[in-house]
This record gives C-alpha cells, sequence and structure tokens, in this order.
DNA sequence: GCGCGCCAACTTGCATGCAAGATGGCATGA
DNA sequence: TCATGCCATCTTGCATGCAAGTTGGCGCGC
C-alpha cells in the first residue's frame, strides 16, 4: 500500500479514489522512483495521455505536488520537477530535529503504558535493525529505520508533526536512497535508537528529546560531508 | 500587504497574480476575517460568482487551502470552513514549540554579527509589545508579538521552517484575535521574549532554545485553560 | 559567418458543457 | 401522525474549446 493524499485518506475514510487521486499518486510514485528525474520538465498534456485523463485531473494533481514542494508549476511551460540541493538537506534535518525532538519528549511524558506501547514498537523495529545490519541487508535496514522513525512520530499523536514528516519523507525520499548505500555507521543508529527506547520507557523526557535530537544531528554531521565529497549538487 | 501564496510569492519574484491566486488570496482573507465563519460550506459556484470568475479558479484555490488545512473540499457537496477544536491548538502548540525553539537555537550558534542582527529587530518589536502594553494598546500588541515570533522563525534563515509556521499560523488565527482579548498577562511575555534575546546576544543556544520553548508553554497553560473555561468548542 | 527578429508550434489559464452523485422535500401508504 | 421512497434540484468531477503567453528555429540583413 502506498503513501497517497493524506489529505483525504486519513479524514474521509474511503471514497472511490478519483482521477485526481489516482494522478497525485501516479505523479508522486513516479517522482519518487526517478521515472520522473530531477529538473525534468514535463506538459501536463503529455503526463494526462500517459495516464488516460484529461488535463484537468493532472493539473489539479500538480498544484497539490507543488504544495508539497515535489514540483514546480511554470506557468504555460509546464511541470519541472524539484532537485534537492545540498541546502534543502540542511533545512529537512533542521524540521526533523525540531520535530522528533518533540515527539520523543512528548511520548515519554505520557502514561506508563502508552510509553511502554509505543516503546515496544520502537524496539521491534530496532531489532529488526540490528538484524538486518549483522546480515548486511540493507534494504531491510532501510525500511526498519524508516519504520521506527514514523512510529516515533506517530507515537506523538500529533496529526500536524505527522503530516509535516510526512512531506519531508517524501521531499528527500530520493536522497536517503542515495545516501543509505554510503553510509558505513549503521550501527551507531541502533545504539541510539536503543537510548530514545530507554528514556521513554523510563519517562525521561528531557532525555528522549535530548537523544533523539543527538541521534539526528550525528546522522547530519556523517551523512551532509559525505554528500558534498561526491560534489553532489542536487538529486 | 498580505501574506498571499507563499509557494509563488517567493520563488516566481513577480508576474501577474493569476485568477487562481486571486480566489485564493480572497478566500483566505474571507476566513481569517470570519466572513467565511467556521462550519459555513459554500458552493464553488456561489464564490465564483461572488468573485467574478468561473468555477476552474475558484475550485483550484480551494485545493490549495485544503492543503493548507483551512477548509474541505467535501465531493459533490462544496467547500467546508474548518473549524479548531482544542485539540488542534494541543496539535499547534506542539508545533510551534519545537519550531520555534529549534529556530532560536540555531539563530543563537550563528556568526555574531548576524545574531546582533536578528536581535535588534526582535528587540524593536519587543520594545513595541512593551509600549502598547503601558499604553492598553491590544492591537499594536498583538501586532508586535506576531512579528516578533515571526523575526524569530525567519532568522532561523529556513524556509521549510518559515512555511510550517505560517501554515500554522494561518490557522489559528481566529483563536488568536479571540483570546487576545482574554489574556491579561501580556507583562510576561515581554519579559521572556528579553530572556530569548539575551541569550541569542551572547550565543547561548541551548538558552535560547529553553527560553523560547519555555515561553510558548507557558502561554499554552495559560490560554488552553481560559478556552476550556468559556467552554469553546471550536473557532 | 553572425546576429536579430519573426513566426509557427506548443503549452497552459480559464470558461463552459455534460453527466453523475448528493440532498431535501413531497407524496404516498400504514 | 409518522415513516419511507422517489424525484427535482443543486453541486461538483472531468473533458474540451479557445485565447494568450512562451519557445525555439529559420530566414533575412549585415
Amino acid at each position: 500500500m502506498m503513501v497517497r493524499g493524506r489529505a483525504d485518506a486519513d479524514r474521509d475514510s474511503e471514497r472511490r479514489p478519483s482521477l485526481v487521486d489516482d494522478a497525485y499518486a501516479a505523479m508522486k510514485q513516479a517522482i519518487r522512483d526517478s521515472s520522473f528525474a530531477p529538473g525534468y520538465q514535463a506538459s501536463e498534456q503529455e503526463i494526462a495521455l500517459r495516464l488516460g485523463m484529461s488535463r484537468t485531473p493532472v493539473h489539479e494533481a500538480a498544484i497539490r505536488l507543488q504544495e508539497d514542494g515535489l514540483v514546480r508549476v511554470l506557468p504555460r511551460r509546464g511541470i519541472l520537477i524539484c532537485a534537492l540541493a545540498p541546502d534543502d538537506m540542511r533545512e529537512i534535518y533542521d524540521v526533523i530535529v525540531a520535530i522528533e525532538g518533540r515527539a520523543a519528549e512528548l511520548i515519554a511524558a505520557r502514561p506508563e503504558h502508552q510509553r511502554r506501547a509505543v516503546a515496544d514498537d520502537l524496539a521491534v523495529q530496532t531489532d529488526a535493525m540490528d538484524a538486518a545490519w549483522t546480515e548486511q541487508d540493507l534494504r531491510s535496514w532501510g525500511e526498519a529505520d524508516e519504520h521506527f522513525h514514523r512510529a516515533l512520530v506517530e507515537g506523538a499523536a500529533n496529526g500536524r508533526m505527522i503530516r509535516i514528516i510526512q512531506t519531508i519523507t517524501d521531499q528527500s525520499h530520493r536522497a536517503r536512497m542515495f545516501t543509505l548505500k554510503l553510509r558505513r555507521e549503521l550501527g551507531a543508529s541502533v545504539e541510539e535508537h536503543r537510548r530514545i527506547i530507554d528514556c521513554i520507557r523510563v519517562g525521561d523526557a528531557a532525555g528522549a528529546m535530548e537523544s533523539a535530537r543527538t541521534h539526528r544531528l550525528r546522522a547530519r554531521d556523517t551523512l551532509l560531508p559525505l554528500l558534498d565529497s561526491f560534489g553532489v549538487k542536487h538529486l
């Protein structure tokens, strides 16, 4: 199951997805897997033709994608797939540090049984990461890591935080796929995750925030130089 | 000058605003000043008529407003103006605490002359608040306070943070107008703002974050009970 | 050979037409 | 009197037409 236009998916539980939803999902997926490479300029007409619909739903989906920061709609010139510059990664990490830090703090401040439920979930993902690491299974490691961070934010039960993180995750998906192959310090993450979990278990809000922040800041400080050294200017 | 669809305003410096932009701005303004009250259900046709355009630009503006969380587009039933529940205010405050806290920390970590520029700006706004307070000028106080918090986030030079805060500010504008009249502790804000400024001046990142967080948490803890006591269920 | 301007092709902005889904009221039956 | 079902009306989803803005290339003048 895919991410989809949360704006509807979670609000109006179910209804037949409209063509706009289809176009939105298809385009987003195409951007995620680089069928639409950054910098590529597509015409709405062409996309509409490929998706078997008229320009209208494609245009409306493009507006939503622009709002998500994934494309730019250039008046009378088409849809431009956005590229991410190193500076965007800096911005993204700062937002993540802020939101995940607060989320961890909030979780640790919740009643004991709720804390434990979240902590157990986080522990499952972290164990999966540990296992994947010993087996050198990058793909599984990445998925478990993603689940961990999603569960962390969802644990704070704040729809706006979830939405913010979802948007930013979508934006940085390609960069993440790229850096995943480069990282050589995956073991450190497991340990840092466990520290976060411990703080949540004992209800140490300040510690939870601090360890969540430290984890992301450390990751940022390993990855950004890596990107720099590869001279990556946009991804 | 009004807020406008930042998605374009800051990216493509200038171009004749399209009808969609007009519709977006007009509807947003109508929601801000409660011409469109929460819970009101409008038809696109009717809005289009009032704005002197066809349904198409109104519909596209509605999509953007829905993405901003200000309205819901109900399929084949019209546009519903969203109301804010107390729980939404809780969510909003948590996001603000996270983002402004990190922003203050980032500013305090910048080079001295940049810190000072931001601090001076913040000090001007705080002085204006102080003056407005002694003169019991609520409107001026509110505007200066708004400028202070905007400057705080803009000082961190992170477009995504600015955008997040802008979205949330738009959502909570009506609630802010309502609570402004109820508050009896405006003096405390001035003092707390000064504490933030001092930390920024001396480059105390941890202190800046902590005082920014404390400021917002204190405000939340005074306001939410106030809303509760008035039995406000949506605004 | 080189620069400049014009034009044809292309692209979207916006209006409108049509069909299908949603709604509220009225008539009908118990 | 009340519940139920049908239909007229309203509203949007989506396709398409037209006009205006943008672009790239070709030809003309130098």
